[in-house]
DNA sequence: TATTGTTATACTCTATAACTATA
DNA sequence: TATAGTTATAGAGTATAACAATA
């Protein structure tokens, strides 16, 4: 039970920590004219070139949702489509050079908006919670 | 350099725990008939009684998209309305009984869903983990 | 006049089902 | 037949601007 209470308060400030960062991503991308998932989006394409069911995946939204968002972003000159020479179904997708600016800029503003919280650790806090954060990125 | 670089590691880190935990929050609202948003709609509610402005600002949305929001959570009866009795102005926002009951067993779920990886912390660094996190939620 | 909330409007996000093209 | 992607459709989420009611 006191285990069963330091996990309840555990599992309370990583909910609360999500919505906070979330907002912060939120922000930048509006001000961005990008939505979350554009944002997100962007972030994948830095350094894969996926066909459109991987983007899907990655994102955990139906192949049919990325239709649109990759209409919308191609059409503002931020990513393109190609055939794959392999197999004539496959579409890859891939940032242009401006999405790659685009991208960049976005993950520098990112890390200005969060750095100055994650700055106030001393650098041994900061290994701590890299380590700490990990097992919950891993494997399920 | 050495201690920027630490920094970037753990902005990744956050980030990418940030997007699963959203993936976690979406699957369970998502297999509820609910949106993100509806689902910290009832989170938020638990505890209080808002006005409509004041569950805006909770949200970071404008006061004109929670009447959307809120109609469509009326209509399934988790949630209702009542004009405050000092400003005929303002409108208060609270839990219906089935929208507490639900609220409960969302949390509850949340709670099984993410409590398994942080069980795999032992109780020192789950304190650890909750007291690097509080800076992050706390102020700016 | 200022504030609270709603409505009208327009666009994005999202899933389901039906479709086309390729394998 | 099966798979990859698009399109048609419908509904939810979102913001801006205009509005009504109250202060």
């Amino acid at each position: 039970m006191t285990s069963g209470d330091s996990v309840t308060a555990l599992v309370d400030a990583v909910v609360r920590n999500t919505f906070q960062v979330t907002g912060v991503l939120t922000r930048i991308g509006a001000e961005n004219d990008l939505s979350l998932t554009q944002l997100r989006v962007l972030g994948i394409l830095r350094d894969r070139r996926p066909r459109v069911t991987e983007l899907a995946g990655f994102l955990g939204l139906d192949k049919s949702t990325l239709s649109g968002l990759i209409d919308r972003a191609e059409r503002r000159g931020l990513l393109a489509r190609e055939k794959s020479p392999d197999d004539g179904r496959v579409v890859e997708v891939f940032l242009t050079p401006a999405g790659r600016d685009l991208a960049q800029r976005l993950y520098e503003e990112v890390h200005r908006a969060l750095a100055p919280a994650l700055e106030r650790l001393d650098p041994e806090q900061r290994t701590q919670l890299a380590a700490l954060l990990e097992p919950l990125v891993g494997p399920g």
